[in-house]
DNA sequence: TAGGCGATGCTCT
DNA sequence: GAGCATCGCCTAG
């Protein structure tokens, strides 16, 4: 947790990696910020999870549908998903248009707006707030209504430049059955707001 | 701190 | 009708 920071918008698309794997690694770090009539919410991303083509672990793996349409789009939109009818889950489209890849962020930092994030998660403890998925997006009340949005120039949902560079581990994703070995998660060392395991799993 | 388990509703077959 | 990229609550230690 920091003081607030200037949160810069990136400049264009050139300046992130159009490749599954290299934006899980390189959205670690950034920020995330949500803009509410509320006030604005943000967070540090600090754990994401890679979901590549050809994946069978990816909802893309079954072809284009009315729910994953937003992994089909040119990277950097938001895909929105609702998992077992209470949580929704916020992932960011990563290969170029009509491929079907995502990249999960699954935990934050909180950074600005902490308040308002207690409010809606009904907790005090600032480290529950946005520690996994379902979490982080009622802690920035992110629902289906922000599906497809465009994360680098979007007004209400948005993708801030890195304010630091961490060291990034990896491990197995989470939660999954099929593809489960695969070492596609990705994490700050050492950072308390992450969800899952802290270490690299054995190989 | 870790592990088990039920709630919950949408998407796809 | 089955299967979830989860959460919160409950135990045990």
């Amino acid at each position: 947790l920091q003081s607030a920071a200037v949160i810069e918008r990136f400049a264009g698309a050139e300046q992130l990696p159009i490749e599954t794997i290299a934006l899980a690694r390189k959205l670690i770090g950034c920020v995330l910020v949500r803009e509410h009539s509320a006030g604005r919410t943000s967070g540090i991303i600090v754990e994401t999870e890679a979901y590549v083509p050809g994946d069978p672990a990816s909802h893309a793996w079954i072809g284009e549908s009315r729910r994953n349409g937003s992994m089909f789009l040119a990277p950097f939109h938001a895909y929105v998903y609702q998992i077992y009818g209470t949580s929704f889950c916020f992932n960011v489209s990563s290969e170029p248009h009509g491929r079907g890849a995502a990249v999960l962020v699954r935990a934050l930092e909180p950074l600005e707006g902490i308040e308002a994030m207690q409010h809606r998660r009904g907790t005090m403890a600032v480290r529950d707030l946005c520690r996994g998925p379902g979490r982080l997006c009622r802690a920035l009340e992110i629902d289906r209504s922000l599906d497809g949005r465009a994360l680098l120039s979007d007004e209400e949902l948005w993708i801030g430049q890195p304010v630091r560079s961490p060291a990034v581990g990896t491990s197995r994703r989470i939660g999954i059955t099929r593809a489960a070995h695969r070492l596609f998660r990705y994490y700050e060392r050492g950072n308390p707001y992450i969800s899952g395991p802290r270490r690299l799993s054995p190989p």
